[in-house]
RNA sequence: GGGCGAUUAGCUCAGCGGGAGAGCGCUCCGUUCACACCGGAGAGGUCACUGGUUCGAUCCCAGUAUCGCCCACCA
């Protein structure tokens, strides 16, 4: 023990004899730095072991980690570990996403603070300072990481936008483009007029706005009809007006043309079924390039598309309403119909949905714009047979759902984004009109006139490679013929669409039909203490730093894990987290109390003959909770896996065993040796079991009561059938019932825990436990009984077990006989229900054999506690 | 407009066909030599509502109400 602690500063040790309080500061950044040193955390690919992997949903570089990243990162990192203790070669691999859009805004915000925009740097500029930014930005959220206390391959760490990772990209762009499955095509897409770039459906929020909804006469007289618009200002490009061709109102009007007003354009009247007669007026007015809805029609009746605004949804069209923002438009075209007296009807507010830029909020303007699309027909398919044919996993199973939904029912996306930040499509136009596609090793064509396509990739395309693009594909490498496919992808339920089902697609396809992963383990969203979203403007956020500055990564941790069950949003609070760092301080404080006493993990476990009652129920239930936290894991259920643990360790361990064990210790002997010997043991088993998700403290704790190097490459306890024991379990609970019953009996009475009162037990042969009679004595704080001893009150504790105290005068008579008089109303009920029950003949007729032979015992018991409680209540003093 | 989920102690949540649980909070007691970031004892719930199935329902089924989330081109 001496040497061990020699080399330690004081008040970071167990033993130290100064500190009763674990400090994490100081033991997280050492440990840290010594695991990463030593190698722990880097995949050998020369190993024998079976392989396990996760690649890390890549942060953007833009920003910070957040207390949302602490939980995914978590759950990754428990994963990580458990699995390197079970023996697999572990493969966790980092690193960064470029994040187009979000990156180029926030660097874009960077230069308008010094009055420049993108355009006065140019482009290479541009890009050479996104560069610079995310070297700042990487470097931080890599410092989160190692205080999070990732157990990542720091020798494999990736960025979306590195030379290989950009080859990937090159690589399977060209490979979908020939074989058809991306293409450029005219179509209506969301555009975001402040972003100035096309965005795809899923980065479009939906939410109800207050419009106005006006009803508009286009021509006049008889062959007149009635229109109604939320956007007013689109009449502008209107080519047609349509209604449904069973409409009686308007069929004499179908093939005719009305006079678009304020344009003096005829508009034709077209029939479509996509018109629904009971909304509005039954007519619809038809912009083909600023609607889905309305390019559809125009397409099926070949109907002109005029855009009439421009990029940033200016009006373009000439005339009094050129050069006014769409916003400004709309009123000033609404006042010019009310003057020709146009607008037969207004409704004000009218909500109706409408679809915002998920980066930048601002109101998507639907534009006719040409695009590169994916076709995802053929890989949306597979991704979703994946699934359904059980190749990969989902869980929970509930999200599967949400999953089909998606991927059954997908458009096609766009990936081309009018921005500088990302990887260029790798497509060239010739002077002539060629097209040209090209790999990661074609030369660009030369001459004069071939200029590359100005677009970069959706930044979502890139990331959708992660899972092979960050093992070297398109080489066949070492590392992708070992951990590919993953073994499981540990996400947010939030990213299903976004990421992973693009992986799955692309997945599919690159590696030939194999999945990027086996299992998706899904989890929710961090929210404070109330269920509420945490939002910057709610002043609710929580950032992991402060946490882990404060009580320790351990803490920070454990806060999350225990919120997290699968697929469901994850509450934390501060006052939750003082809560774990306690528990780290408690399990501290034992291997304190332990290491003060001896315990050790030399020699081998003396069996369990050899050992007393206590030693082999502590011996008993660690066996249980290690088969528990196994099934608990294998279903990710890390929120029981910490009950489990931590209930274990405070109730069983510290507020029981180590109780028990004191007088034991204290005794001496070869008992107290033995004693010793169990205590190292269960310490050691519950550090290791400990060490997924608390990495720190039990790597300080754990090397200390054992002496070895580290825990972090320990083998993960197995349970044990032959130490369970069901006798000793049993025993335990009687001896607790009975300590218990003391102290309550003790704090009703008021009496003092140092004040002495002593009793003769009785019956404690009954459940076999008469050979721990000091130690309930010294538990309850109960004296042997002296020659002068008087039986002043009488407690019966459950199991025919009586305890006589000669409490001489203290005793409350009043609040004693409430007590048992309580008791007593409690034990007739009791006795009452099972009674009714075992004379119910459907019951004792139908019910399982072991129901009922419960439901008997239970009416035993119940029984004989009430005859000893009446007996008691007899035996009181008259007041 | 579709789909999914939730409704259990003051708060946040487990549980789930046969005796209502945890953490935090709350009350009372405590300077017992691991820990006051502690120990001991306790209070607190007709498990949203209404029906049904069952010997038995917090749990299964149907409906109702409220809340939440996802998806959606109804002008």
């Amino acid at each position: 023990m001496t040497d061990a602690t020699a080399t330690r500063t004081p008040d970071s040790r167990p033993t130290g004899g100064l500190s009763a309080q674990y400090q994490p500061g100081g033991v997280e950044q050492r440990r840290y730095e010594r695991w990463v040193s030593a190698g722990y955390f880097t995949a050998d690919l020369a190993s024998d072991k079976p392989p396990f992997s996760i690649v890390l949903p890549p942060p953007n570089v833009t920003g910070s980690l957040h207390i949302g990243h602490a939980l995914d990162h978590t759950i990754q990192d428990i994963l990580a570990r458990l699995k390197r203790m079970q023996g697999y070669e572990v493969l966790w691999l980092p690193g960064m996403d470029h994040a187009g859009i979000a990156t180029q805004n926030v660097v874009e915000r960077q230069l308008a603070a010094e009055g420049l925009s993108r355009h006065d740097l140019g482009r290479e500029a541009f890009v050479e300072r996104v560069w610079q930014w995310k070297a700042e930005s990487g470097g931080a959220i890599l410092g989160q990481m190692r205080r999070l206390g990732d157990s990542v391959d720091w020798t494999r760490e990736r960025f979306t936008m590195d030379e290989g990772l950009s080859r990937a990209v090159q690589t399977i762009f060209k490979r979908l483009y020939d074989d058809q499955l991306i293409y450029r095509a005219e179509r209506i897409i969301n555009w975001c007029p402040r972003c100035l770039t096309a965005l795809s459906d899923i980065e479009v929020d939906h939410s109800d706005d207050d419009g106005e909804l006006v009803s508009i006469r286009y021509g006049d007289g008889a062959n007149s009809i009635v229109v109604a618009t939320t956007r007013a200002e689109t009449m502008l490009g209107d080519t047609a007006v349509a209604v449904h061709p069973d409409d009686e109102r308007y069929r004499h009007l179908i093939g005719t043309e009305v006079e678009l007003p304020l344009t003096g354009r005829r508009i034709p009247i077209v029939a479509d079924d996509q018109v629904d007669p009971s909304f509005g007026t039954g007519a619809v007015k038809v912009t083909p390039a600023h609607d889905p809805n309305d390019f559809e029609i125009g397409q099926r009746h070949d109907l002109p598309s005029l855009t009439i605004m421009d990029e940033r949804a200016v009006i373009t069209v000439p005339g009094p309403f050129e050069g006014l923002d769409r916003y400004e438009a709309r009123p000033a075209i609404v006042d010019a119909l009310r003057e020709q007296g146009r607008i037969v009807a207004e409704r004000r507010p009218y909500p109706h949905s409408v679809g915002h830029c998920s980066r930048c909020k601002t109101t998507v303007e639907p534009r006719l714009s040409l695009q590169w699309f994916v076709n995802t027909g053929p890989l949306a398919k597979a991704a979703g047979d994946a699934v359904r044919d059980g190749r990969v996993a989902i869980e929970p199973v509930d999200l599967a759902k949400r999953y089909f939904a998606w991927v059954d029912n997908m458009h096609d996306w766009c990936i081309s984004r009018q921005l500088w930040w990302g990887h260029r499509i790798p497509v060239w136009y010739g002077p002539n009109g060629e097209v040209v596609c090209l790999g990661p090793d074609d030369e660009p064509p030369t001459g004069a006139g071939w200029r590359q396509d100005e677009d970069v990739l959706d930044t979502w395309f890139s990331s959708a490679l992660w899972p092979f693009s960050t093992m070297g594909w398109p080489e066949g490498t070492a590392d992708l013929a070992t951990f590919y496919p993953t073994s499981v992808l540990v996400t947010g339920y939030d990213i299903l669409f976004f990421w992973v089902a693009r992986m799955m697609m692309f997945g599919l396809y690159a590696m030939d039909g194999l999945q990027p992963f086996n299992v998706v383990a899904l989890h929710g969203m961090v929210r404070d203490a109330h269920g509420k979203k945490m939002s910057k403007s709610f002043g609710n956020v929580v950032d992991p730093l402060d946490w882990i500055d404060r009580y320790g990564a351990d803490a920070t941790r454990f806060t999350l894990a225990r919120g997290a069950n699968p697929g469901s949003d994850v509450p934390v609070s501060e006052e939750w987290c003082q809560g774990s760092r306690n528990f780290c301080n408690k399990l501290w404080n034992a291997t304190r109390f332990a290491l003060i006493n001896g315990a050790t993990v030399e020699g081998s476990l003396p069996e369990s003959g050899r050992l007393g009652t206590v030693d082999r129920w502590i011996l008993s239930r660690l066996q249980h909770v290690i088969a528990e936290v196994d099934e608990q894991f294998a279903a990710y259920e890390f929120a029981k896996v910490c009950d489990t643990l931590y209930h274990f360790a405070w109730d069983d361990v510290c507020d029981w065993y180590v109780e028990l064990s004191k007088p034991v210790l204290a005794a001496g002997g070869a008992e107290a040796d033995r004693t010793r010997r169990v205590l190292g043991q269960v310490l050691d088993q519950l550090l290791r079991l400990l060490h997924p998700v608390i990495p720190f403290v039990t790597e300080e704790l754990w090397t200390d009561l054992t002496g070895a190097e580290t825990v972090v490459t320990a083998s993960w306890p197995t349970a044990d059938r032959l130490r369970i024991d069901d006798a000793a379990e049993e025993e335990l609970a009687a001896l607790q019932t009975v300590v218990t019953e003391v102290r309550r009996f003790r704090s009703d009475q008021g009496l003092r825990p140092g004040q002495r009162v002593s009793a003769a037990l009785t019956g404690l042969g009954n459940v076999g436990i008469d050979g721990h009679e000091p130690l309930i004595r010294s538990l309850a704080r109960l004296d042997a009984p002296g020659p002068e001893f008087t039986a002043t009150a009488t407690l019966a504790v459950t199991g025919g077990i009586t305890v006589d105290l000669d409490t001489r005068g203290a005793i409350d008579v009043a609040a004693e006989r409430a007590r048992l008089e309580k008791d007593r109303a409690a034990a007739e009920k009791e006795a009452a229900q099972t009674r009714a029950k075992l004379d119910n003949a459907a019951f004792v007729g139908k019910a399982p054999e072991a129901v009922v032979a419960k439901i008997k015992d239970r009416r035993a018991k119940a029984e004989a506690d009430l005859a000893r409680i009446t007996a008691a209540l007899n035996a009181l003093p008259s007041s």
